[in-house]
DNA sequence: GATGCTGATTACTTCAACGATACTGGCCTA
DNA sequence: TAGGCCAGTATCGTTGAAGTAATCAGCATC
């Protein structure tokens, strides 16, 4: 309930952002599975979300509580504390996210693999004009 | 298999924009639907892709046969005749689409009930705002 | 008195997607 | 010889999302 959360649980090498489907904005769907387990705090989500600006994930979070996804609570203390939960909407997203885990499990193989090879006859026909211009 | 595709398919007022979910660029998805029922030509596509230009259409077809999600055809004729047809793989994300058509049937309501009251409060506050400069 | 923590906000810049409009080329028909 | 059909390209402009960097207020600690 209350551990830390991993600040490599989004592996930047994943291909997962090759997956043909978003849920949210380029963050909602990472911001939902770090509240999984439950409220976090504006600071604590700013680990594994490596890179997000306190901007975007100011905005990523209103945009989540306009949509009834989360809910805020600010606390009255020094330091402030504000925590952030999932809302029942929040945790239905993870059919969806279950669908798309699904699916590229299953798919995104071949996506990759359509790409590259898609990639590679690219390059082929660029060599090909190379040549063609060399000679 | 060739009936003739409705132009009003895509309604433009329909909610389903408001979903949280996306599958591919914005036309992706519109273009799979369009493509269920078997081979298509170009310019049938723009009748229910209301307002996609062809540079815009032409560029979402790239990127799905890059992707593996489409095969294009061109048949030497007079006039020339293209047909776009889905793969297996392009026929895979119908289960994406049917599982994001399941949670928007169950939840969308509450998301667009979220949405309306929070634009409700913030026209209140802009209310009383108005309010307490003219007093 | 200086610094740091927390949860932000502001101004500026960058970038890619999207869109509007116009045009191409080869063949066919009038 | 003029125009139309098809499947696009070419060129330019707009827009919005995202990122960078700097800053804020209030309190606590050093």
């Amino acid at each position: 309930m209350a551990k830390p959360l991993d600040p490599d649980m989004f592996d930047p090498m994943c291909p997962s952002s090759a997956m043909p489907i978003q849920i949210g904005d380029k963050w909602t769907a990472m911001v939902v599975l770090c509240l999984e387990d439950g409220p976090r705090r504006f600071n604590e989500l700013r680990g594994p979300l490596r890179g997000i600006t306190p901007k975007v994930l100011a905005q990523t979070l209103r945009a989540m509580e306009r949509d009834g996804l989360v809910t805020r609570t600010a606390y009255d203390e020094n330091p402030p504390r504000v925590e952030y939960e999932l809302t029942m909407l929040g945790h239905s997203l993870f059919t969806l996210i279950a669908a798309a885990r699904a699916w590229s499990r299953e798919h995104l193989p071949s996506l990759l693999a359509a790409r590259a090879s898609y990639e590679a006859s690219a390059d082929a026909s660029l060599l090909e004009a190379s040549r063609d211009h060399i000679q």
